[in-house]
DNA sequence: TCATTTTTTTAGTCTAGGCTAATTATTATT
DNA sequence: AATAATAATTAGCCTAGACTAAAAAAATGA
């Protein structure tokens, strides 16, 4: 597999994450910035390699061997990202970038002692699960902060939504990986919520900030 | 800069260290397992980025910017290599193709980060001098072991061909990067040598094996 | 249902880096 | 100095991965 592949690879399968049963060539295309015939192209090359079941006009479904190579992409990408963090006193909001070029190093041995350097992460900065080496994570299910509902509590894992703007905002307003929440009000008309964090700081936020919040139940 | 085009350059680079006036088209294509005709390619585009001087059919001269920008891969490259000797337990000769790769990566702070955490090394694991972020390089001169006279002495620092098999050898017969040496006898017939290695050790070598061997005399 | 809009694919072009075969420069040898 | 040998360059082709414009399929909606 080549960078692309991966990357395009990678797209996919994030693009597949939310249950959706097929992922249409303008998604890949928003996802990848490309243009929609770039992707076609490129549908049909991993089509051939079988790591996606490719159907003309139809989108796409990623297969279990492709689903097992993006997990070990993404198993690369967050090993990195906790290396930069963990090691090298990277903000969280800066190794995004870096951690992208260096997921696509070709050596399996170097990630294995990274994996035992960093002994063994289950999250990356992100709060986002480290697969194992076969591909496995047991992560338990998180809930979108903005569909839960009043009195519902947890504690915030991840972000979907790592662009450095949105990890600073986070940041000012006082929400952090690992705080715990509850929901204390919802306005049905522009799903904006109230939480209190670590029960004792009242946060009002919007429905697209709480959209990129993702939640553990406790 | 493309990983293809810092890799041509720094395969100049290092073809011009030895005081080599000019570097030919088919020595770069040597080196860089290439045929000359990708090299005048590769040559003209260099040329045009004023990293190198290129006057067809003569081959090229490295400039001072071209210097400069192999050195920073060479830093890079390096650093790297302590990283996996030193952080992930590699031996010293299973570095070298994961740093290949790990040196493309753009990120001066990554770099800068990666200094620091290493403890601002100033040898890598081949005992080859690191370079500052400045390109600057304060080691002192070595020497190859097949041009040192009798009775001289020093230590060996560093080994050109870092290759699995030669780095293999060498532990076998019990060298190493810091031991003590000595020139006890030299043959004129074949190049061949005789070293005392840490004053206790008698040691026969080839001219051939000698000729990788870099000493640093005390 | 049939026409219009949207989505996707195809066809053809471009750049980076390779290659081989043919040509041209330089160097070596008589 | 002329010719032979070697080295380097050019020309033309290939693949990967992008693009635009045109064509075709699917979805929408009157």
């Amino acid at each position: 597999m080549t960078t692309a592949e991966e990357n395009y690879l990678k797209a996919i399968y994030h693009l597949s994450e939310g249950g959706k049963k097929s992922v249409s060539t303008n998604d890949v295309a928003g996802a990848m910035k490309t243009k929609p015939a770039s992707v076609s192209d490129m549908l049909r090359k991993l089509g051939e390699k079988e790591v996606i079941e490719y159907r003309k006009y139809y989108g796409v479904h990623i297969t279990d061997e492709g689903k097992k190579q993006a997990l070990q992409t993404i198993r690369k990408h967050r090993l990195w990202e906790v290396f930069l963090v963990d090691k090298l006193n990277f903000a969280w909001d800066e190794v995004h970038e870096v951690a992208e070029e260096l997921e696509h190093i070709q050596s399996p041995l170097l990630i294995q002692r990274l994996d035992a350097f960093l002994n063994y992460p289950k999250f990356d900065p992100h709060g986002d699960p480290i697969p194992d080496e076969f591909g496995d994570v047991k992560a338990k299910p998180r809930l979108v902060l903005n569909e839960m509902e009043i009195d519902q509590m947890g504690q915030i894992v991840a972000v979907k939504d790592s662009s450095a703007a949105f990890l600073k905002y986070l940041d000012k307003v006082g929400a952090y990986i690992g705080a715990r929440i509850k929901i204390l009000d919802k306005t049905d008309f522009d799903g904006s919520i109230e939480i209190l964090v670590d029960q004792k700081k009242n946060l009002f936020m919007s429905k697209e900030v709480a959209a990129n919040i993702l939640i553990q139940q406790s």
